[in-house]
RNA sequence: UGGGGAGUCGCCAAGCGGUAAGGCAGCGGCCUUUGGAGCCGCCAUCCGGAGGUUCGAAUCCUCCCUCCCCAGCCA
């Protein structure tokens, strides 16, 4: 078994697709830049989701696409919240869906003596002060939506007192909140983030890259433009929430002697169906054990998904398939899957799974008699070759594919009924074995020894193909059935004093054992992704151990059987 | 009741004054050794609403409505 063959991504059509491309390419042909930079800039705070996968491939797919290039840079400001494992893991999903940036590593805090040199030219020249205020009354004088704000009693203080103020916050002679530098424009302004905006504040955390060298460090507003004026980005391209700070990234470049002016631009932040996005959220719900880690197969993390068993090839496809604009919307995760679906289906290899297995018992079936059947590994891929599995009297086919007493639109096993085995004959039910609790243990049948392989010399063929496994040779495993991690569609929509967990789905992880797996399925390396026939695609997990293989559900097949059953309910 | 954005099919999304692309979902059918895949149809006389400009508007103008973001020393 081996990990499915790259398949190749729809080649870009000709123009630009959505407005930032338009931009872009009108940029590159008006001579305003000769070539494009834009940037990834993710804060080390948690693992990266399908969300930033979304801003991943459209940065470095544009980059790509417009011969530029895009810079990996953690916005790493915040001491307080960042940790080295968030910048290892984040640098592991960007290569993982497939990007590269080269030799274009960078940190925010790389910049921190430029950004402070910066801050102390702005308090020379009078646009930034020392204020003395507290967090509380920052807030206060800063007034409302609808009021102004009133200027801060410490506003007028002279350039020379800031200075020496400034100088001594960056000395640590001033405990943590107690001061903060400000950029002094407007305290009427009609856009709050205008309203004297703090650019840095005294905060004693030891940094993952600089240790205790700060003890003062810059805001985002402040850090942001900079950082991308120093790697001389074209296209900063970042969120709509961020379209009011705009304005003050204009400001900090315009009034800052920059090597360069970069520009921002706004798109609008994926959100999907049944599944929260914010950090905060998923953070919550692996720190409190809702789910076993930023990997657990159910996380909307790229880790999540990828040990769920998606590939970068499919998340690359559904960021494409979605767009970039600038109207909020939230994707129906069924296209997720979908895109998932159309991946796999073209380079996992088949075989055959029983889940919930039956005893089968072929009555005309010579006792000890072991046949090796030639099974198609993909029949979408008549490359991929054929594969042996062993035939003999005792099998196990699905529970499901079997009903004493079935209903109309039921054609798979019932008593009386002809079935194929795929690959293998034709069976016919004729009886049933009940235990003590009238359950269903075992059934009889007849193989129709003329239809080896599959096919009738007479030409009938029977409406069921079910998938079986030999009783002598199966493999005993585990199987991890995933399902969405919230049942509701929009899982923030929770009743009153309520949060979105109460709207975690109970039944998320089904985990059955004793499947039945056909004997090449045995030895798996974690992270192999096969079709289990008419069940899914599953991945080997790397709880996987040796003759004792562990697989987790990525995703079903589409099921017109559970659709009908669904509709008639 | 300040400022900044957005409203085109159930969900995404093209459209950039010349008479509504595409995908997902859904619904029919064909085909099928996976009720998978594939294939073929159907699915907005209408673009948040109302006026106006124009030979002609989803695209321009006016007014209105709805939704989202901003009052962290978070990003």
């Amino acid at each position: 078994m081996e990990t499915p063959k790259e398949t190749r991504e729809r080649p870009t059509p000709g123009g630009p697709q959505d407005f930032i491309r338009e931009t872009v390419a009108r940029d590159l042909a008006s001579g305003r830049h000769r070539t494009v930079v834009t940037r990834f800039p993710p804060e080390p705070n948690g693992y990266l989701h399908i969300g930033h996968a979304k801003a991943i491939c459209l940065n470095f797919g544009v980059a790509k696409e417009f011969r530029g290039r895009c810079h990996l840079r953690f916005d790493d400001t915040n001491p307080s919240k960042e940790e080295q494992e968030y910048v290892d893991s984040i640098q592991e999903d960007i290569r993982w869906l497939g990007w590269d940036w080269g030799g274009h590593l960078y940190f925010a805090s790389d910049y921190f003596g430029q950004l402070y040199a910066w801050a102390e030219d702005l308090v020379r020249a009078g646009k930034a002060y020392v204020c003395d205020l507290s967090a509380d009354e920052v807030r206060a004088y800063r007034g409302t939506l609808t009021e102004p704000g009133r200027p801060s009693p410490y506003r007028g203080r002279g350039a020379d007192e800031n200075l020496d103020l400034l100088r001594r916050m960056k000395a640590g002679e001033f405990p943590d909140g107690s001061r903060t530098l400000r950029a002094r424009i407007d305290m009427a302004h009609p856009n709050l983030n205008m309203r004297d905006p703090v650019l840095y504040r005294i905060l004693r955390a030891t940094h993952h890259r600089t240790g205790d060298e700060w003890c003062i460090y810059p805001m985002y507003d402040y850090a942001h433009g900079q950082s991308d004026a120093i790697e001389g980005i074209t296209h900063s391209i970042c969120t709509l929430e961020f379209e009011a700070h705009r304005p003050l990234y204009e400001w900090f470049i315009e009034n800052l002697p920059v090597p360069h002016k970069p520009h921002q631009y706004e798109f609008a932040r994926l959100n999907l169906t049944y599944t929260v996005m914010s950090k905060r959220k998923l953070l919550d719900l692996v720190q409190n054990g809702y789910v076993s880690g930023w990997d657990d197969p159910r996380m909307p993390t790229l880790a999540g998904y990828r040990r769920r068993g998606y590939t970068p090839e499919a998340i690359r496809a559904f960021a494409t398939k979605v767009g970039v604009s600038k109207a909020n919307s939230t994707v129906d995760v069924a296209y997720l899957e979908e895109c998932l679906r159309d991946d796999l289906n073209k380079r996992a290899p088949r075989r055959m799974a029983v889940l919930r297995p039956l005893k089968v018992v072929l009555e005309n079936y010579p006792e000890g008699k072991v046949e090796e059947m030639d099974l198609v590994n993909n029949p979408e891929d008549a490359s991929a070759g054929t594969r042996k599995a062993p035939f003999s009297k005792v099998l196990y086919i699905e529970r499901d594919d079997f009903m004493e007493d079935p209903p109309k639109k039921f054609f798979r096993l019932s008593p009386g009924r002809e079935v194929r085995l795929r690959g293998a004959y034709f069976i016919t039910c004729t009886g049933v074995e009940k235990d003590a609790a009238g359950e269903v243990a075992a059934l009889r049948c007849t193989v129709d020894l003329h239809t080896r392989g599959g096919s009738s010399p007479d030409g009938r063929s029977p409406k069921a193909t079910l998938h079986w496994v030999s009783s002598g040779h199966a493999v005993e495993a585990e199987v991890r059935l995933y399902d969405r991690l919230f049942k509701a569609e929009n899982p923030d929509k929770a009743p009153e004093g309520q949060d979105y967990k109460v709207n975690l789905n109970p039944d998320s992880l089904v985990a059955l054992a004793g499947c039945k797996l056909e004997p090449s399925l045995a030895v798996c390396k974690a992270g192999d992704t096969v079709q289990f026939e008419r069940l899914g695609y599953f991945c080997c997990d790397r709880d996987s151990a040796p003759g004792r293989p562990v697989f987790n559900r990525t995703v079903t097949l589409k099921d017109t059987w559970a659709k009908i059953q669904r509709r008639g309910k």
